[in-house]
This record gives structure tokens, C-alpha cells and sequence, in this order.
DNA sequence: TCAATGGAGTAATACGTATTAGTACGGTCG
DNA sequence: CGACCGTACTAATACGTATTACTCCATTGA
């Protein structure tokens, strides 16, 4: 069994072409350096490359500091849950689909897979650059592979480290704003939002869309943001805030869909109808397509924000591109629904 | 600006700690070749490498044919599909449990993303070994990556090169018997078999699970499997069929799920219902989980593959770790459903 | 005193490609 | 005839780590 044959490597094509390796790789690489070549010599060798079958090394062309044709995608929490609803799917799927068309294959670094975080994260190094994907930032590691010039997109808007972060995310504040915008056209001024406890750009954006188009209103603002983990929002709380005089509900979406999970429970548990009794709005699209009528609001145009994070991405990589602005919000769409209804005076 | 900062190298740490590159590679290593250290210089190493926060360079690593706990996964199609039915995510949900459990990355070549397929196919030695998903079988290059030692496991069961294929798979030939003698216990003795027009060992399986349970039963083989693509499958064909004196319809279960939607359309555009005018069963689980009864047939274990491929790619790319068989079928457990009833007399 | 032994670590090299400085050669010009 | 130039390459080296053969030194044994 002994060795078995070893793929050919730029030496060998050399030595059937009768040049140097060094010729080689000018010819392989588009001699773009501009090397002095004869024709003769260009189509002997690559004729030889032909012939051999020969596929560059990838690991020792990036060990020799050139590309890769490879984009990391890096992800805090398993890409494939099975248990929570299902946001990254969409994202992905559209990270595949640019970096496919753009010759790029997806190294994924998921969740907890092993060491600490700043070995894990130093390993995307692998890769040209790197995607990714996540509420927070881990400050240090992603900083320091920033001042290395290593290129990086995160999906969603940053504001750490004083906003050198690329990113491509939503325009939630707009988004959210016309949400409101909306209930108060039919008629609702009474308003509760649902904020979950986590701090981050995207919530802050979304609860900075909703004041604003509450005080463009001239809405009371006072009690109108509620920070809660859903777990407080009990059948009781529902009724007693109707009986306030609320007539809307307006709910943060997270990957996790808590919030929003635990205001249809409260809701039902109190009896509670929806729209007849109370409108509802989610900010974003819950999870998971539940059944039952569709809830107004907006989508995130998840898969939109794959493909713009890669084209990003590509023009790091490659200045020549053009550069495109580093940071990026897509539009929301709004969503019609059916939880919305006009206050009956 | 100039020059970021680089990351510390090995030789970094050497000077610090006043030895030499191999010391430190040594040291790092865990003197895996026996190299006498002592103690006090191993301490000093591994505290000089601590405080420069030191990672090792995966891509050298590599060069240097070390490993790399890196596993490529291998699609033909894109592993995030859109609008096909997803059979992969389960099986990629599984492999990147498992992946993470062991410490290892994954490294995507999705589906058509650059180059010829022996060029891409070439680039899964990046990576220490190699899963592949997909009905077919490249033979030349798969042959070739084989022949080198390149460490690879197919996902479905594989016949091509001899067998020389390791693989993970279901067990599908027992299952589709099961089915069929379910069927055949429940009264039926004049079943059609809808078999995909395309060749694969998945599907060949489970054509000599029905054949062998038929035969088993004494039940007419003539006639039993009719190769479709779904196109042909008529209101006017299933109610000939019907007038002929079939009770039953078991149903190939692919990735695009062609054949079995087209036989629920032309029950329904025949008005035949099911299971009260016929019966169906399908060999494997519908894709998206389609609304109305469930449908008997059996369960294709997709998150247990997945897991046990990487365990089993895991154990070729360390031998120590016990020489498991390099090809596994996996137990597909019967489904019931409410698509079987008897046959009234 | 010399050889043998064992301990501690290092020099050298391999891995495969990219890049840069430089060489060899033939011709041209003043 | 030597200085100079353009052409067509190649030698050398870098990239960062792993491995192996080897050196150097101190001790032991006869």
C-alpha cells in the first residue's frame, strides 16, 4: 500500500516543462507582477499544468499570504438549532448564495465548538475574511483582529469600538416608526412596547423608532417601554394595562422569540382577543410562521443581508472593487397583517 | 498606521523565553515524539506563551501535515436551499453537534461555487477529512482523494469503486419491507410502487425492500414497481390502477420530493381518497411536513447520520481511537401515520 | 583516562506557493 | 570596445509549524 500517489504540485509541472518553479507559479498566477514571459514558455507550461491535472494547494497558498477564495462565517451559538426558532437559516442561505456566486467556499466557526473564545475566533484567520453573525461583540478578539487588518462583517448594525465595525444590518428605527406610525393612523394612542432586557443596537433602534414616532404623535411617552423577559407578563398584567386604557401592543422580535412567545400566552390566558380587543404588532417576524392570523409588523430581510454582507466582505477583500460604504442598514418592509384593527371610538 | 501588529509566532515566544523555535513547537505539541525537556524550560515556555497570548497558526499548522480539527462538508447543490423541500439541515444540524462535541470546525464546499468539480473537489484537503452529501458519486475525483488517503465519508450508502467508499446511511431495504409487510397485514395484496426514475443506491434499496417483502407474501411482483418522474402520474392513471384492484400506493421519498407530491395531486384530482379508498405509504418522511394526515411510512434518522458520519470520520482521521466498520446503516423507525387502513372485503 | 550513557535542547529541513532581487545573454549605441 | 539596455528567466527567500537527526555537556563506570 505504501505511499500513495501524491496529487502534482508546481515542482512537478516544472520539471515536465523544463522551467523553474518559481516560472511556474508567475504563469499559474497571471503573472501579475509583471514578469518578462514568452508566449512559448507560458503555453508549455500550462499546457504541463494541463496535462498533470494540477489544482493549487490551498493551505500553502494562504500560508504564502495570497487568497484563499474562502470566507469565514463566524456564529456565538450553533448555525443549525434545533430547538429555537430558526433565524439564522434565512441568513445563511443567503451568505451561500453571494459567496457561491462569487467562487467562494464558507468555513463555519459555530457555536462552542472548542477552546476559548480568543482561540476560537483567532482560527477565522483561515479564512480571506470573515462574516459575523450575533447580538454581541466580543470587544478584545474582534478588535484585534480589526487593527490587524484582517477584514470582517458583522450582520447587524455595531456601534462597539467606536463604530470601525463594517456591518450590514436592518433599518430598524425607520421600520419600527412607521409600525407606530400605523397604529396611531387607526387610531390608537395608548400604546405599550415590549423591550426585551438585552442591550443591543438592534433593540436600542427599534425602541428609539418607536418614541420617536410616539412623540411625533404627541403620544404619551411615559410607561410606554416596558423592559421585560416576558416571564412577568402574566394574564393579570394584560388585563389590568386594557383596563388602563391600552389599545395596542407593539413587541420586540429576538432570536429567541421569548417576548413575543409569553405576550400570546398572557394574551390568551386573559382572554384577550386579538385584533378585536387589542391590536398587536411584532417588530420583525416571529419565528417560525405560527399558525393563526398573520401579526403586523415588518420583516427583516434576513437573506437580503446574507448576500449584502458578502458582497461587503468581497470588497474588502479587494479594494479594487470600489469602496461601498462600511456600514449599511437595508429597508424593512412593512407587513400588513391582520392583528391590526382601528379603534372603535 | 504602517504595519499592523502581528500576531505572536512561535518564534516570538522562543525569544522571550530564550530557546529555540523547535523547543517551543516541541513544548506546544505536548512532546508528542519524546524530546527530553525539563521541566523548568517547559514552564518557562508555556508562561511565555500565555502572556503573548499565542495561537497557533491553523494554516501552517497544516502545511506542516499536522492536523487542523477541521471537517469539510461537501454538497453538489447548495446546502441551504430556498425553495426545495430541506432534507439537508437535519443532517447538517447533526454533524455540527457532533462536529462541535469534538472540537472540530466545518469547512463548506457548497453547492457549484467555483472552478470544474475536480478543481473544488481538490480543495476539500484543506480540511482534515471530508463528508459528502449528495445522491451521486464523482467517481474519478472521489477515487482519486481515496487513493491518496484523504479521509472521506459519504452520507447515504455507496456502491461505486468497489465499495471502498466509507459510509454512513440508513437501512432502508429493511424498512420499505417493513412498510410493505405492514400493508400486506392490513389486507393488501395488489400495491403499486412508484419508484424515481434516477439510480442510486438509496433508491435501489428500497426497491429490493418491497420486492423482497412482496415476494415474501406470495403477492403478484408483475406490475409492482412503475418508474415515474411523477409526470405521467394522471387522474386517469391512478384511477385505472384503482378499477384494476390496487389498494395500495407506497411511495418513493427523495430530496425534491417530485413523485410524492405528484401522486397526492392526482389522488386528489381524482377524488380518491385516502385511506379510505386507498391506501399510501411512503418510503422515508415527505419533506416540510405537509399539512393533513400524517403519512405512514418510516423515519429517515437525517440528525443521527450526520452524527454518526462525523464519528466516523473522526475515528479514520485517528485510529487510535478503535477501527469502527466503515460502513453504517442506520435503523429507520417505522412510522404509523393514518394513511394505512384495512381492506374491507 | 577514556568510552559509554543519558539528559537537554537545537540546527536543519520539509510542507507548497508567492515574490523579489538578480543573473545571463544578446544586441545597440557612442 | 565597453557601457547600456531589454528580454527571459531563476535563485533565494518568506510564510509558520512539525519533525528528526544531531550536538554539546556532564556524569558514571572500569
Amino acid at each position: 500500500m505504501s505511499r500513495a500517489r501524491r496529487t502534482p504540485r508546481q515542482a512537478d509541472i516544472a520539471r515536465v516543462a523544463g522551467v523553474s518553479q518559481a516560472t511556474v507559479s508567475v504563469v499559474l498566477g497571471g503573472n501579475r507582477t509583471g514578469v518578462r514571459l514568452s508566449e512559448r514558455t507560458r503555453l508549455r507550461v500550462l499546457e504541463a499544468a494541463e496535462r498533470l491535472g494540477y489544482v493549487p494547494d490551498p493551505v500553502a497558498t494562504r500560508l504564502a499570504s495570497a487568497r484563499n477564495n474562502l470566507l469565514g462565517v463566524y456564529t456565538f451559538t450553533p448555525a443549525f438549532p434545533i430547538d429555537v426558532a430558526d433565524s439564522y437559516y434565512p441568513i445563511l442561505a443567503g451568505i451561500e448564495a453571494e459567496a457561491a456566486a462569487l467562487g467562494q467556499d464558507l468555513i463555519m466557526f459555530t457555536g462552542s465548538s472548542a477552546a476559548g473564545d480568543h482561540t476560537r475566533i483567532r482560527r477565522t484567520r483561515l479564512a480571506d475574511g470573515c462574516l459575523f453573525l450575533g447580538r454581541h461583540v466580543p470587544v478584545d478578539a474582534v478588535g484585534e483582529l480589526l487593527a490587524s487588518g484582517f477584514p470582517i462583517v458583522y450582520i447587524g448594525r455595531r456601534t462597539e469600538l467606536d463604530g470601525t465595525i463594517p456591518y450590514v444590518g436592518g433599518d430598524y428605527v425607520s421600520a419600527s416608526a412607521e409600525v407606530v406610525a400605523r397604529l396611531v393612523g387607526a387610531g390608537h394612542r395608548h400604546l405599550r412596547y415590549l423591550r426585551e432586557p438585552d442591550e443591543a443596537p438592534s433593540s436600542d433602534d427599534r425602541e428609539r423608532g418607536v418614541r420617536t414616532a410616539a412623540a411625533d404623535a404627541g403620544l404619551p411617552v411615559d410607561g410606554l417601554v416596558v423592559r421585560t423577559d416576558g416571564s412577568d407578563l402574566t394574564a393579570a398584567t394584560l388585563a389590568a394595562w386594557r383596563a388602563d386604557g391600552v389599545t395596542a401592543l407593539v413587541v420586540e422580535e429576538t432570536d429567541t422569540g421569548a417576548v413575543f412567545h409569553a405576550t400570546q400566552r398572557a394574551l390568551r390566558a386573559a382572554g384577550i382577543s386579538v385584533p378585536d380587543d387589542v391590536s398587536l404588532a411584532v417588530l420583525g417576524r416571529p419565528p417560525g410562521d405560527p399558525p393563526g392570523p398573520e401579526i403586523s409588523g415588518f420583516e427583516v430581510p434576513r437573506r437580503e443581508m446574507g448576500r449584502a454582507a458578502v458582497r461587503l466582505l468581497a470588497s474588502l477583500l479587494d479594494p479594487g472593487l470600489g469602496d461601498p460604504a462600511a456600514h449599511r442598514l437595508l429597508t424593512c418592509p412593512p407587513v400588513a397583517g391582520e392583528t391590526i384593527s382601528a379603534v372603535r371610538p
